[in-house]
DNA sequence: AAGTCTATACGAAAGGTTTCGTATGTCAAT
DNA sequence: ATTGACATACGAAACCTTTCGTATAGACTT
């Protein structure tokens, strides 16, 4: 099955800036600036890095108004399916079980994150099955 | 818990060498070269990058005899819970969860590998607990 | 001893990312 | 109309990654 066109791997001020339009919605420079949590980075710094995303296609931009207003070109669940199978083929020579369980071996699950895994689990595969 | 001295991010150039060393154990510059898969890519190219590569303390080497022996700084299993809990902070909000989820998701995971999961997360949590 | 093979070291080009200064344009209020 | 605030565009520096050519040296053969 044919995947959508395929976008370039963001880069990591890329995905900072990508963060904050999917938290946020549609956004204009300023209003992606005043959001990015990371270091002290100056406006015209987040603007270019905003014009290369429109070129390379990872945000798309609306010119009507006069302040430009940017979205991201994919949902996030759709990147982040990018990423983790990007990660999973540098990484972990193709096994998604192996990510999950380094995953899940360091800590960061709490326990209702464990208990929606498992349901995941139990859909995915019912424990009766062979 | 004072994590262990955090080594630089590799690079994708970086993790193809590492995952052989990780795959062969302690190998010569030639011994990679022949192993990396990927395109074809020169000797001294690879022999660069694995002396940047000593330089940031991702590998050590033994120069012992004339062709110096490498290994990984880290094991695999640390590299990769490294590369997991970057990817984590940079994509999903620090959701290990999410993540986990998207790998799920994405077929990747076979049968066996679900069953492993689950067996993983019994341990963490028994299904009994609250 | 000279020649060949193989090793490391090193410099530097080519390409990509990230940074920002400066130029320029638009709008609104004086 | 001039000014001030704020917007985009753009060029270019600084930095990093990846690539490889060339220099140099040790070891082995003839």
């Amino acid at each position: 099955m044919p995947r959508p066109p395929a976008i370039p791997q963001p880069t990591n001020a890329e995905l900072a800036i990508l963060r904050v339009l999917w938290n946020e919605g549609e956004c204009t420079v300023r209003e992606v600036h005043e959001r990015l949590p990371e270091r002290e980075v100056g406006y015209t710094t987040v603007l270019k890095l905003m014009q290369i995303m429109v070129e390379k296609g990872l945000v798309r931009r609306n010119e009507s108004s006069r302040s430009h207003v940017y979205r991201a070109a994919l949902p996030e669940r759709e990147a982040q399916r990018q990423l983790v199978t990007d990660l999973v083929d540098r990484a972990f020579e193709g096994s998604a079980a192996s990510l999950v369980m380094h995953a899940l071996e360091n800590n960061l699950a709490t326990a209702a994150d464990l208990a929606e895994i498992r349901k995941l689990l139990d859909e995915r595969s019912p424990r009766s099955a062979p």
